[in-house]
DNA sequence: TGACAATGTCATCCC
DNA sequence: CAGGGATGACATTGT
């Protein structure tokens, strides 16, 4: 399950701002996975999905989103515009609703839409109470482990198990209103959001959360207002000031990449997370999580994570990435609906159950400044001075982020910075309410590899993710103490991110790109940085596993018939073999730690060194197995005809990270080597045999001989002795054995070519024999042929037969010149 | 779940 | 005759 939540807490009416603009921001953050799944689900629709509801909108959005239904919406009172736009945005949410998809979303999106001055009845589409995802936060209290006990899988974010009590929704919605009046005296401005992953996905998708206890100084946001964020499923913790944060300017602005997205792309990636989200839904594997594992493994994780994210991310673009001044622009006086009719929308939307929220609210509304007030629920987060996006124009980033791939919308936007038009509308969408002036400092975050392990410790301990690397959000104010969002990348950063954690939890972020700092920088990067640590969790559970596994491997390798020497302290000649250098492949294995991490058994077979075959670890990186050699040239003359490799049970040090096929073939062979060896150790462990296994295999008949004759052994201990020399010895027969077989094999497939080759052609030749022996056999019988008919005739005309004679021609034709003397002919003959 | 490959082990033969 | 290599046969394990 993924759980994003943003809490905006505080207590001082002078931070209402802050909160309200803390409580923005985590809207938009919310909204733009929402959004990402209108994405998802149209673009499903496009490819012939079954979603008719949704076909419907989009049908509508896009006639709403025609040339003509533009003009037609221009020339309509915005209002109708804004109740279009709301209609439709409410079936869809019924949509999602039914789909299971974002339940939560709902909460989410009247949040923003009230804080847009726009009204969407989500009563007849909230879940029971109980499967709201919201509730009452305590910042302090948080259990992860609830995630993962959601019974829809999507549902629960039990941020505060033991305040049992869920928000209840017309408090929620009370909270939506009071979000327009940008009163919040007890300041407890929340807004939640939730993603819904499959629970059996083994994967933990990051919940952020931001919570910003403001100060009583607005522009004091670094002492008092933090902006803390959560990683993991409903873990918290308020994380310290990061003073290098603190150190940074403030008022950064953004500069968020992003990728040129083509429709195709968005296509792919919305089939993808649409396709995740069925089989999440079915409680199914998460194939494409096993496909980003298996594809991990294949190269480095961390450079993988990085091209994945920037391959799936299709905002993610340092090339196409643009600055810009986002334009959070709010509802201005000239805009036909004003804030009061927004917040009549919103009253008949949500029909008041606690008055006293808006009571309480009001009183402080008075006193805030009218500048801020303005009228408007975005006002203090709004320059006055900034121009404004109009409503139209933000209805049209919102028709645009319904059907982004109807964008005949955005021939009225200007899409000079941006080449994804769909994307864009989104985006506006999303900016044009606020205008916020925010620089949050970008921490100095770890390689996920490295954080990942924190990130596990903290969920497996403590329920929750603890931020491992002191990694703190701060709100930096700037002169206003508006929020700015300097760069309208952000808004599709956030988007894409939210969009891929909360779908796949794969990272989704570039820390290559110091450009990316911004006020969301911190926040996003922390988020992906669990997306990187939900990922580097399993896959650090992998390796760790592995690491522990060789460490295990280390700690037994002298186990059994390993033919290296052993590490086992029960091995009281390991010192001796050591300095010795006295067939110790352990000393290979310590020192391929030392040098560059030992690569254990090795592959190398049939090397041609010699006739006999080579002993392996010949590749440079090996070089562990040149002393593999050395010891049996040294110590075992008898092996230089082995071509393999002795180095079994060599553990493998290596931190760096292996292509995962070589890894997983190390791996298992490793194990079964392990395993292999462990039983002839432990047996020479439990008989006490003061020697490792190696010396008795590897040992020359004399020295075994000392050896023994060394120790005073009963006769069980020689006969195990002797087993294990004889297994030993018996193993490596045997593995020469079937390479000898294996070679005469191939010499005998070569063989077998080429006697094929000669007697092809011998059979070929034959032929050819054939053929002139038959030419041959004709033409003696053409001259016999002709032999009788002349002699036929010679029998009617009184002349000897002598008298004529066969001549066989150049042209192989026999002539029968008649001759004058037959006794010549004769003669000749 | 069966086929297959790789490997270890045992028995046996042979040098 | 013991040691050990060679090899067929079987078992085990992983793919």
């Amino acid at each position: 399950m993924v759980t994003f939540s943003t809490e905006v807490r505080g207590a001082k009416s002078g931070e209402l701002k802050r909160k309200l603009n803390c409580a923005l921001f985590a809207a938009i953050l919310d909204l733009d996975s929402l959004l990402i799944w209108f994405r998802i689900t149209l673009s499903q629709k496009r490819n012939g999905g079954s979603c008719t509801l949704m076909e419907t909108n989009l049908q509508r959005n896009t006639k709403a989103s025609s040339p003509a239904r533009k003009e037609e919406e221009r020339s309509a009172l915005i209002s109708d515009s804004w109740n279009f736009f709301c209609r439709e945005l409410s079936e869809t949410l019924h949509f999602l609703e039914k789909q299971k998809y974002f339940t939560e979303g709902l909460i989410q999106v009247a949040i923003v839409l009230s804080l847009a001055g726009m009204h969407v009845d989500v009563d007849p589409y909230l879940p029971p109470p109980h499967n709201i995802n919201i509730q009452s936060l305590d910042l302090t209290h948080t259990h992860s482990g609830n995630l993962q006990n959601s019974p829809e899988g999507y549902g629960l974010h039990m941020k505060s198990p033991d305040g049992a009590a869920f928000v209840p929704i017309p408090r929620l919605l009370h909270w939506v209103r009071s979000l327009q009046h940008l009163h919040v005296p007890t300041a407890q401005l929340e807004a939640w959001l939730v993603h819904s992953e499959s629970e059996n996905s083994g994967m933990t998708i990051p919940s952020l959360t931001g919570s910003w206890d403001g100060g009583d100084e607005l522009v004091d946001t670094e002492d008092s207002a933090s902006l803390t964020m959560r990683i993991g499923g409903g873990g918290i913790e308020e994380l310290a000031h990061d003073p290098v944060m603190d150190d940074r300017s403030l008022g950064v602005v953004t500069t968020l990449s992003r990728s040129q997205m083509d429709s195709e792309d968005i296509k792919d990636e919305a089939d993808v997370l649409w396709q995740q989200d069925q089989d999440v839904r079915r409680d199914q594997p998460l194939q494409g999580q096993n496909q980003y594992f298996s594809l991990l493994n294949e190269e480095d994780e961390d450079e993988f994570m990085m091209d994945s994210w920037r391959h799936a991310n299709p905002f993610h673009n340092p090339v196409t990435s643009i600055r810009g001044d986002v334009q959070f622009t709010g509802l201005q006086e000239d805009n036909p609906l004003s804030t009061d009719e927004c917040l009549q929308l919103l009253e008949a939307g949500f029909p008041l159950g606690h008055d006293q929220y808006l009571a309480d609210l009001d009183p402080v509304r008075a006193d805030e400044d009218p500048l801020q007030h303005h009228g408007s629920l975005f006002s203090p987060l709004l320059p006055q001075h900034e121009s404004l996006l109009d409503l139209e124009q933000q209805w049209q980033d919102v028709l645009a982020v319904l059907g982004p791939q109807d964008m005949s919308a955005n021939d009225l936007l200007d899409n000079s910075h941006l080449n994804d038009g769909g994307r864009a509308r989104v985006t506006a969408t999303l900016e044009s309410p606020i205008q916020l002036n925010l620089s949050l400092h970008e921490p100095v975050f770890p390689r996920s590899s490295e954080i990942s392990f924190a990130s596990n410790v903290a969920i497996s301990e403590d329920g929750c993710l603890s931020n491992q690397n002191d990694t703190s959000l701060n709100v930096s104010n700037t002169s206003n103490v508006d929020l700015t969002f300097n760069d309208p990348d952000i808004i599709d950063f956030l988007l894409s991110t939210t969009s891929d954690r909360s779908n796949f939890g794969i990272p989704s972020f570039s820390m290559e790109e110091p450009s990316q700092s911004s006020l969301f920088g911190p926040l996003l990067k922390e988020s992906m940085l669990d997306e990187n640590s939900t990922l580097d969790l399993t896959l650090e559970n992998r390796s760790s596993q592995s690491d522990l596994f060789q460490k295990e491997e280390q700690t037994d390798s002298d186990s059994g018939l390993s033919l290296d020497y052993s590490q086992s302290p029960v091995s009281p000649s390991r010192s001796d073999s050591s300095s010795s250098s006295s067939s110790s492949s352990s000393m290979s294995s310590m020192h391929s730690i030392s040098e560059e991490g030992a690569v254990g058994y090795t592959h190398i077979k049939e090397e041609p060194m010699d006739e006999e075959g080579a002993v392996g670890g010949y590749t440079p990186e090996q070089n562990n197995m040149y002393y593999t050699h050395y010891l049996q040239s040294q110590y075992s003359p008898w092996l230089d005809h082995i071509g393999h490799d002795h180095t079994y049970n060599q553990p493998q040090y290596t931190n760096q990270r292996k292509p995962p096929k070589e890894h997983s073939e190390e791996l298992l062979e490793y194990k079964l080597q392990e395993e292999i060896s462990t039983r002839d150790e432990k047996r020479a462990r439990s008989m006490r045999i003061p020697f490792s296994t190696d010396h008795i295999i590897n040992l020359p008949v004399e020295e075994f001989n000392e050896l023994l004759a060394k120790h005073r052994l009963n006769e069980a201990q020689l006969a195990l002795i002797r087993d294990i020399r004889r297994r030993g010895k018996n193993k490596v027969a045997a593995q020469n054995c079937r390479r000898r077989k294996l070679d005469i094999l191939q010499d005998l497939e070569c063989s077998v070519n080429g006697l094929r080759r000669h007697r092809a052609r011998l059979l070929r030749e034959k032929s050819e024999v054939l053929c002139s022996v038959r030419d041959l056999k004709r033409r003696l019988n053409d001259l016999y042929q002709e032999v009788r008919s002349r002699l036929r005739e010679v029998e009617r005309i009184p002349c000897s037969a002598t008298d004529f004679t066969l001549q066989l021609g150049n042209d192989k034709h026999v002539s029968k010149p008649r001759r004058k003397s037959g006794k010549k002919q004769k003669d000749k003959e």
